[in-house]
RNA sequence: GCGGAUGUGGCGAAAUGGCAGACGCGCUGGUCUUAGGAACCAGUACUUCGGUGUGGGGGUUCAAGUCCCUUCAUCCGCACCA
């Protein structure tokens, strides 16, 4: 048996379906059921397509042309994802435009990805970096600074002093710069946020409703890290210190207080603190300690604040207050109260310095972290003898009645830090000016273009490259007239893709930002599949993108996706992550070569489970390519025999819904195998050319064609299973004695337990069947004798 | 520390509580070939051939890889979040 000419095959089929425009999806063309299935449009980098895109991309392009099959109307676009700093960086160091490397970028993503045969509609495809795609980018964001959701100010951020620019939280999780993997330092910076803090609730009750995975659920609750809880006013003096807790029943086990160095109350007691000048060298200290010492929990490290007190309003007692580091002024009021008995952190750092340890809870242990809630409240006053639960609602009630507190809820997600002091991203479409302070453009004046510049580097001391354009920051205001100055930093790399799903439904509507007749029939997308590192990332951001937009009445589902999956990393042959250095990285293009488009999908399908890492090989993907063979085989032997299908059609269908394309693959080699057993009819082998047909198209539309089968197989339907009354199908029984398995008979399937224990009684069996206790019997499943 | 997962052959793995290891790779032997990194056929967990085997230990059940308890190990995410 040859192998089949997959080259010529290949492109032959990637040309009619290009003139067939399989791929392209009409909004009004009425009758159909409509599907969107999204994959995320990649980041046109300068090294191609990696098999971790063919993998995120194959999950959905055999979903799709299988739902092509079931007579849905498919929208399955692609785009590019343009904006960004490797782009800007390689541009500086070759002398090149940022625009013509994109360009040529997309262009060798576009060649891979066709070659590949991904049957994508290719007449939606968008560029973030066009100015009529980036005109609605800047919208969204006026819309946003209308509303106040855009604000600037001027606070302490994280800075890549490596790439000259300042990043969100989720740009630098662990404290590392996503881009270059340095540690960020905090530096104070007026700087652009987007109040994603005001959607942490909706975006938390958004995960109810949607079909993600659990872990890309846990993963976004957790980086929003709600915390509810008490704030409770401490006095220093005539000062209020408000400190945040979540575990107010222990407030008679609070012996000292802590406050950030960055607090300001140290500033204003200053002449209150003996030991100031101690004070404010450590403060200068914890400034100059890198993120890396900051995070990591050494020994905990604090001063005394010699000369003032705290004054505890419940406990009446006066505490001492130390500066630490350990308490982080970004979260809750900047000032914790210490309860070493029972946190963990409060008694490492009181065993430092030698503070009482108040056990204000029953147990056993010395410090009891962990208590169980029905341990009871000992030492605190009003509060003895009642179980945490009690105890917490108590003193919170107290408070709010005495007014010492209120109930506060706290994020660990902070605003969205939104600007770039970079020159390859959108613009911020906003004018400061002396009198009317910062005004948006009016959006007759959008697209606001990015200018030309020949020199683009960033400038020094994290000046935005534009800054340097005179002509352009000089403009006037769109509200008074008068002279006003443009804002110079960029967008961030998120802002163009945290809507794009929505522009695919209208990609060329010019005077909105997707048309409603549009945006009727996609609505949500169906199905969302992309990388896990972007969970915190792009996923949270499109999210709160999609419910501003819901909450302005320009969409009208909440969440932007029903359905989100995650495909696993493909590794190197060596187990370990892709990557030049280390040299494992398989090329898409290398594997087409060798191969063939169809081997390459079928492939990294069939790799293992969808959603887990899996190591590359080199030659399992042999196994592929001879099945592709032995399918091609098959034409030679059509009619002599049968096979059974129904079963395969069956699960094939369910596996390709639920991201088992592996089982999916595996049941249709074993059909093949049987076929080569017990021969196989045409129709049935029409099925099943249907059924390869998602994962190796070409070959298959190529079998379809050599059969003389009606059509087009891409114009085919679904197969059905179609079940024949009376069909006899055998199957072999297992059989058990005392739960042991002692062999099977062999019985029609739907035998009853008297059919099943005749034919039991006609073999050696028998034997061994004296004074049989019980009887177990499933159908078809099992016959279990106990003796 | 918190959260989430995962532990099954030499490898990737499969198994609505019902024959553990399907399917594929690799390996062993054979057929056919000038040749084999082609194709085909047979075999491939361990075994003292009674059985034993899904990280370890308990339990539920007629029946456990699967459910429950416990323990160990690995991976991923967040991480001094009060």
């Amino acid at each position: 048996m040859g192998s089949y000419d997959f080259k010529t095959i290949e492109s032959k089929w990637q040309g009619i379906w290009e003139q067939q425009k399989l791929g392209v999806v009409n909004n009004n063309s009425g009758k159909k059921k409509p599907y969107y299935a999204l994959v995320e449009f990649p980041y046109p980098s300068g090294d191609g397509l990696h098999v971790g895109h063919m993998r995120a991309f194959c999950g959905l392009e055999v979903l799709t042309r299988m739902r092509r099959l079931q007579g849905y109307d498919v929208l399955f676009p692609i785009g590019w994802d343009a904006f960004g700093l490797p782009t800007e960086n390689y541009a500086i160091k070759t002398g090149k435009h940022p625009r013509s490397v994109t360009d040529k970028n997309i262009a060798n993503f576009k060649r891979q990805i066709k070659v590949a045969g991904f049957c994508f509609d290719w007449s939606r495809e968008i560029d973030t970096t066009a100015p009529d795609y980036y005109k609605w980018t800047q919208w969204i964001f006026i819309k946003m600074f209308e509303r106040g959701l855009a604000y600037k100010s001027t606070t302490l951020v994280n800075y890549c002093e490596n790439c000259k620019v300042v990043l969100a939280n989720e740009d630098c999780q662990g404290g590392k710069c996503d881009r270059c993997g340095r540690y960020t330092t905090q530096k104070e910076k007026s700087v652009w946020f987007l109040k994603i803090r005001e959607y942490a609730d909706k975006l938390l009750e958004g995960l109810n409703c949607v079909d993600f995975n659990d872990r890309i659920k846990q993963e976004q609750r957790n980086w929003i890290g709600k915390s509810e809880g008490l704030q409770l006013d401490f006095t220093v003096q005539d000062c209020k210190l408000p400190i945040f807790t979540t575990r107010p029943e222990t407030i008679f086990g609070v012996s000292f207080c802590v406050i950030a160095p960055e607090h300001p109350l140290i500033k204003k007691l200053s002449d209150k603190i003996k030991n100031i000048v101690q004070v404010e060298k450590y403060i200068l200290e914890c400034k100059q300690k890198t993120e890396f010492e900051r995070v990591s929990k050494s020994q905990k490290t604090g001063v005394l604040l010699q000369g003032v007190f705290a004054f505890n309003p419940i406990s009446k007692k006066n505490i001492p207050i130390f500066v630490a580091d350990y308490c982080l002024y970004s979260f809750g009021t900047g000032a914790v109260m210490g309860v070493p008995a029972h946190d963990s952190r409060d008694c490492q750092f009181a065993k430092i310095y030698n503070l009482p340890v108040i056990k204000v809870i029953e147990g056993d242990l010395d410090e009891c972290y962990d208590v169980d809630n029905c341990s009871k409240l000992i030492n605190s006053g009003f509060l003895d003898g009642l179980d945490i639960q009690k105890a917490k609602e108590k003193i919170t009630q107290y408070c709010i009645e005495n007014e010492l507190g209120i109930t506060k809820i706290d994020y660990k997600m902070k605003d969205w830090a939104f600007n770039r002091q970079r020159y390859w991203g959108e613009p911020i479409p906003i004018v400061e000016c002396n009198q009317c302070g910062f005004v948006a453009l009016p959006e007759s004046q959008l697209p606001l273009i990015l200018p030309e510049m020949k020199k683009f580097e960033p400038g020094i001391d994290g000046q935005s490259p534009l800054s340097r354009l005179d002509d352009w920051v000089n403009t006037t205001c769109p509200k008074c007239g008068r002279c006003a100055k443009r804002e110079t930093d960029t967008m961030p790399q998120w802002a163009g893709s945290s809507w794009y799903f929505l522009r695919f439904m209208s990609p060329k509507s010019g005077d909105s930002i997707v048309d409603s007749s549009a945006y009727s029939k996609w609505g949500q997308v169906d199905w969302y599949n992309g990388g896990m590192e972007h969970t915190t990332r792009h996923l949270i951001y499109s999210r709160f993108y999609n419910h501003f937009l819901f909450d302005i009445g320009i969409v009208k589902h909440k969440e932007p996706y029903a359905k989100r999956t995650s495909q696993g990393l493909i590794l190197g042959q060596d187990g370990e992550k892709m990557s030049k250095s280390r040299g494992n990285v398989v090329s898409p293009d290398a594997i087409v070569e060798q191969y063939g488009a169809d081997v390459l999908r079928l492939y990294v399908m069939f790799i293992g489970d969808y959603e887990k890492p899996v190591p590359w090989s080199n030659s399992s993907i042999a196994g592929c390519q001879r099945f592709l063979n032995r399918v091609w085989g098959l034409k030679e032997r059509l009619g002599k025999g049968s096979v059974y299908i129904n079963e395969i059609i069956v699960k094939v269908t369910k596996d390709i819904e639920s991201l088992k394309y592996n089982t999916a693959i595996s049941s249709l080699m074993t059909l093949c195998n049987e076929s080569y057993n017990k021969g196989i009819s045409k129709t049935q082998y029409a099925d099943m050319l249907k059924l390869i047909y998602p994962f190796a198209p070409h070959m298959t539309e190529e079998l379809w064609q050599i059969c003389e089968f009606d059509g087009f197989l891409n114009q085919s339907t679904w197969p059905k299973p179609n079940h024949k009354e009376n069909e006899i199908i055998l199957i072999q029984m297992p059989i058990q004695i005392n739960g042991k398995f002692k062999g099977t008979v062999q019985v029609l399937r739907g035998s009853t337990q008297q059919q099943v224990k005749s034919a039991v009684f006609d073999t050696a069996l028998k034997t061994q069947l004296h004074s049989i206790k019980k009887e177990v019997f499933v159908m078809d499943k099992i016959y279990n004798f106990i003796v």
